[in-house]
Order: C-alpha cells, then sequence, then structure tokens
DNA sequence: AACGTTGTCGCAAACGATTGCAGAAATTAA
DNA sequence: TTAATTTCTGCAATCGTTTGCGACAACGTT
C-alpha cells in the first residue's frame, strides 16, 4: 500500500517539495510552466493528495461525522442522504456511524470520530442515551455539533426538529372529526422528548375535545414494529378495545397494523390507524396508514448546512433551533 | 478545535512524548508507576489519541470505505449494517459513500476515499459503471477492494455475490408450477451482471418447460419502484397481458403491483408476480409478494470479513468469490 | 554602477504520534 | 571498587504536507 507522494513528483522534476505543494495549490509564486509540469507529473503518477498528512498539517479536517440509531430506518437513511449532498456540494466526506439505540454504542462512536478529528459532528440520539455529557466534552474543545429530530435537551447546540406535539396534535384532532372516541396512544421510550411531545400532543387533543383520558390507553413500548405489535397485543389483552391507534412512527404503526389485521378486526371500520413520519411503506400497505409526514432528507440537508456553517465561520457561535414544518397525509387507515 | 495532545500529558508530567506514546500502548519498557500517572492524567485531560497522526506515523488505517448505489434502498443498509458490526468487531469504522447510480460520483467517491488512505474498500457498483478503472488503479497501490452484490467483472478482487441466474431459475420454475404460462421479465440495466444472469435464470426455467419465449415479455429498464411502474404499463399498452410478472427485484415488483392493481387486475388470480430481495416491504403489502430471500446483512458482513483479512494478512493474496445461499419465499402473490 | 523590483524557488520547521537507539540510574556480580 | 546487567526514559528521525522566510537570478531604474 504506498500511494505516490509529492516528493515523488518532486524527485521526478528535480524541484523540491514546497514548489509541488504549491504547484498543486496554483499559489501564484509558481510559473506557469512549473505548474503545468507538476499537473502533468501528477497525473502519470496518479497522484492523490494525503488528506490524512494535509489534515494533521492544517489542522483542518473535511470529514463530518453522523451518528444514527440505525441506518436501515428510512427516516435515518434518507436523512443522511440530506446530509450527503450537503456536504458533498461543500467538499466534505461523511463518515456514518449506528449506535444501534444503545448509549454504550453512542459513546464510543463519539470518542472515535474524536480521535478521527472530524470536523464537525451531526447526531440523533439513540433511545437509551440518558445525558449529553459526551457531546459536552466535544464541545468544550471547540467541536460544533448539530443535533436532529432526537435532539439532546441538555446539550447547548443546534438543533433541526420538527414541532412534534402539534404534528401529534394534529393528527389526532383529525381521528377525533372522524368520530373517534376511544383513541390509543401507542409511544416511545419515555426519555426521547420526541416521544413525551407527541404524547403530549395527543393528550392536548383529548383534551380539548372534552374526550376521556384513559390510562390504559396509553401504552409505551419502543420504536420497532415488534413493539407496535406487542402494544397492541396488550391492548387487546386489556379487553377494552380502542377505536383508533395512534403511533408514535411508522413502524410501530406498521406492527400494530399487523396485530389488528391478525386479531380479525378491520381498518379503518374497527380501528382507524395513524403512524408518524411518512415511511413509504405506510402507502403500500391495504389501506394505506395515515401518517404524519417527517422532511427526513431536509432534515438531513439543513442540519449539514448548520454544521458546516458553524465550522466556516469564525465568528463566536449561537446555537439555533429550527422547526421544519409536517403535514399530515390523510389516507384509508382513517 | 484544539485537543489535548501527547505533549500536553507529557508537559504535565514532566516526562518526555515518547514516554507518554509508550506508556499509553503498554509498552514494557515503562514502570507501572509512570504507566499509571499516564492514564491518569489522560484521563483527566480527557485525551483521545490522534488517528489522523496515527496513521500517517503508522502507514496503517482503521477506516473501511464503502461505497453503494443508494443507503435508502434496504438492501443496502442491511448490507452496511452487516459491514459495520464486522467493523466495529475488529476496530474499525466504517465511512459511507452513495453513488447515486452514477458513475462518476463513483469515481469520484473513490478517489475520496483514497486520499483519505483507507485501509480498504467494500463496494457495490452502480448501475452505470461502465468499467473498473479507477478500481485497478487503488489496486496496483496495493489497496483491498471486496465487491458485493453487483461486482466488476473485469478487476480481479474478492467477491461476495449469490447465484442470480440460478435463483431467478428457480423463482420462475415456481410459478410454472403454479400453473403460470404467460411469464413476463422486468429487468434492470443490461450492463448490470446480476440483472444479465437473472434474465438468464429467467430464460432457462421457460426453455426447460418449453414455454414460449416472447420478446415482448422482457422489459428492461431501472431498479426503482418507478421503473417498475412503467414497465408494467409499458406491457399493458403493448395488448399483450401476461399472466405472471417475474421482477429484478423488489422495488421493481413494488411497482408493477402497484400498476396491476390500478389497472384493476386481481394479484396473483389475473397476474401472479414475484421480486427478488426480500425487502420487508414485500411481506406487509396485500397480498404479500413472493420473493427470493437475499441475505443482505450476511453479504455484507462476509464481505467485510474478507476484507479484513486481506487487509491484516501479509501473505500473498489470492482473490476468493463467495456465492451465499438464496431461499425462495413464496407468499400471496403467486 | 548601484540599487530596488519582480518572479521563482528551496530550506526548514511544524502538525501528533511512533520507534530504534543511546544514555542514565539502579542493581547485582566479580 | 569496578564492571556488567537490568530497568527506565529521552533524543531524534520519520510519516506527507504546508508555509514563513530567505535566496537568487533577471530585470528595470536612477
Amino acid at each position: 500500500m504506498t500511494q505516490p507522494t509529492i516528493k515523488d513528483i518532486a524527485k521526478k522534476l528535480n524541484i523540491s517539495p514546497s514548489t509541488v505543494s504549491r504547484a498543486l495549490n496554483d499559489h501564484p509564486d509558481i510559473s506557469a510552466e512549473t505548474k503545468r509540469l507538476v499537473e502533468m507529473t501528477s497525473k502519470e503518477l496518479n497522484y492523490f493528495p494525503n488528506t490524512i498528512a494535509q489534515s494533521l498539517k492544517t489542522k483542518r479536517s473535511t470529514t463530518i461525522g453522523v451518528i444514527v440509531p440505525e441506518i436501515k430506518h428510512d427516516f435515518f437513511s434518507s436523512a443522511i442522504s440530506g446530509i450527503e449532498k450537503v456536504a458533498y456540494q461543500s467538499g466534505y466526506t461523511i463518515m456514518v456511524c449506528q449506535s444501534n439505540e444503545s448509549y454504550e454504542r453512542e459513546v464510543i462512536n463519539t470518542k472515535a470520530l474524536a480521535s478521527q478529528r472530524i470536523a464537525g459532528l451531526v447526531i440523533s440520539i439513540s433511545q437509551n442515551t440518558v445525558n449529553g455529557n459526551h457531546f459536552k466534552a466535544l464541545q468544550k474543545r471547540g467541536m460544533p455539533i448539530v443535533f436532529f429530530d432526537r435532539v439532546c435537551d441538555d446539550v447547548d447546540a443546534s438543533k433541526v426538529v420538527i414541532n412534534d406535539e402539534e404534528s401529534a396534535y394534529k393528527a389526532v384532532n383529525h381521528l377525533i372529526e372522524r368520530g373517534y372516541t376511544k383513541i390509543a396512544h401507542i409511544t416511545g421510550p419515555l426519555n426521547l422528548k420526541i416521544c413525551k411531545d407527541r404524547e403530549e400532543g395527543y393528550k392536548k387533543a383529548l383534551r380539548e375535545h372534552s374526550l376521556f383520558e384513559d390510562k390504559d390507553f396509553i401504552i409505551s413500548s419502543g420504536l420497532h414494529e415488534e413493539n407496535g405489535y406487542q402494544s397492541m397485543e396488550a391492548l387487546f389483552n386489556l379487553g377494552k378495545i380502542p377505536d383508533a391507534i395512534f403511533a408514535v412512527n411508522d413502524p410501530v404503526a406498521i406492527g400494530a397494523f399487523k396485530k389488528i389485521k391478525e386479531y380479525g378486526l378491520k381498518i379503518p371500520d374497527d380501528i382507524a390507524i395513524v403512524g408518524f413520519s411518512n415511511n413509504p411503506i405506510t402507502s403500500l400497505v391495504e389501506p394505506p396508514i395515515t401518517t404524519v409526514n417527517q422532511p427526513s432528507f431536509g432534515m438531513g440537508q439543513r442540519a449539514a448546512e448548520l454544521l458546516i456553517k458553524q465550522i466556516e465561520s469564525d465568528a463566536e457561535f449561537k446555537p439555533v433551533t429550527e422547526v421544519l414544518k409536517t403535514t399530515l397525509i390523510v389516507r384509508g387507515s382513517s
């Protein structure tokens, strides 16, 4: 694994490495002729600058770290694409890690990225993240960090979010308008702000329509499909059957959806269902599931934009929180 | 952005950077007491080794580059998870790039990763990749490369694939056994080996059962959902309506699925459908779609294992091609 | 003829870490 | 007491690149 270096070019042309470096960077001190020669030889040797050495010297890095709970979730893979698009346009490459919803793994990832001396970090925290100390430690050294979707409340950084409470409120309101009255909510881990907020929106809608808030109708679990399935099972075992489900996200909605069908009930006649995120799958099942459209790609883009701005500006940094718009997509399940 | 270095620790303890380096690496030359002190101070300063400087010096890198066409495709995100799992276990981090199915972009990504002096590359090529020169250039410098799924035939490297022809053959055979006789095939870009192979399997099954091979029934397009939709539309416009569809992959199958439903035909009564990859979505639509289960996670794992073995062995490298097992998952669509 | 410009280029130090080699101190052996 | 050995640590070079500074021609200007 030996790649040609600037020295190889220098030796070949009988000039100094400094001159080669300057020529490659189009420095005005260097004559056009020398630049031409260097350019030629560089092509000939198939030279790639050693980014490693460059960033060691310049103390600048063009790598952006990204940590998400799981790549395979459509929301995140789509957000990653958004991040990558912006990063690419600004000359950065991204380094993606998965926390797999584990706090420990998230801390390890954070340290690994810090060791790689990334220019900045874009992150959506795991469902088990209990505090933001690992982020604060990086921030103290001046590392720019931007959170998206699942933010860490105790860290003072830029954030790209949606209004979860309002979106949930609108979704539940929609169910109420459709005439559903026994609306259950399957939520996620309550240490995640997005889950708490969505639950708040749910409660607010019920309250405003003086609908009875049944504690049993709020069931807390994880964020995966199987959690939705199990939660729905628990609801059935309860004896009291709701006439509508508001799920914290689409995978959970799909899980509940499956269980309802298996149980032999009709959607939306017996039970209506509303999800969250507009995962492509929701439009393909029968009936298609009503959901809240969350601009995943756009959130990734915006997060990357904020991060790069922060990396490249030398002005005093002041964190901003951007709230992106959501829309309710009404489909056959409600 | 100033992170503490080995020098900071050295200064604080009034010892030399070399001693600190050795202490951190648990070198036998260093006394237990010194190691303890270094350890303490390192913790206290929240020191992370500068991977950049380390790999510059040691000429070893612990970053594995990954290039896939699109992260958002379930097959790839799942394969990435497989790669990441293995990489993580062996102390590597991965750097993920998307080619977005563009050859140019793939070349740029390759060069960027080369500049980052990655330890090796795992790649599934874009549907527009016309040759493997950009890979050969890297190989010439000794960079280990492993292909998975979409391989580059003209590059002599390790590969992790499935038997596409046989899998397709089995899938089509299944349709024939079920009594379907007018089986159409929606394929992908023909410069991709996987597409050609699947088409071969399709043809072979037809031939063996002396079924008429209708040129119009092989329709070539892209690998996305919309391509399946359009191809199905084209088939309908043809006048001759097939009684079964074998799609090159699941997104295409889903697209065709949608069009068939819109057209008012029943699946599987009027038209049966079989996909490829076992994308989770295929089990959720109604009826669920028969598909070929492709071990995406396992392919990623295996590719990473082969790569790491190649990186870490100093023996003469001889490329291997591993063929992973597929299984046909029969569901309601056939 | 002496000087200042201008245009090109090289020297050498630096970035943060690793490592072969040498040196100092402490210990033991003769 | 002196030499040999062991144990611990530091010096300095190195990885590939960047960059401040100085060198040195070849000019033109007085």
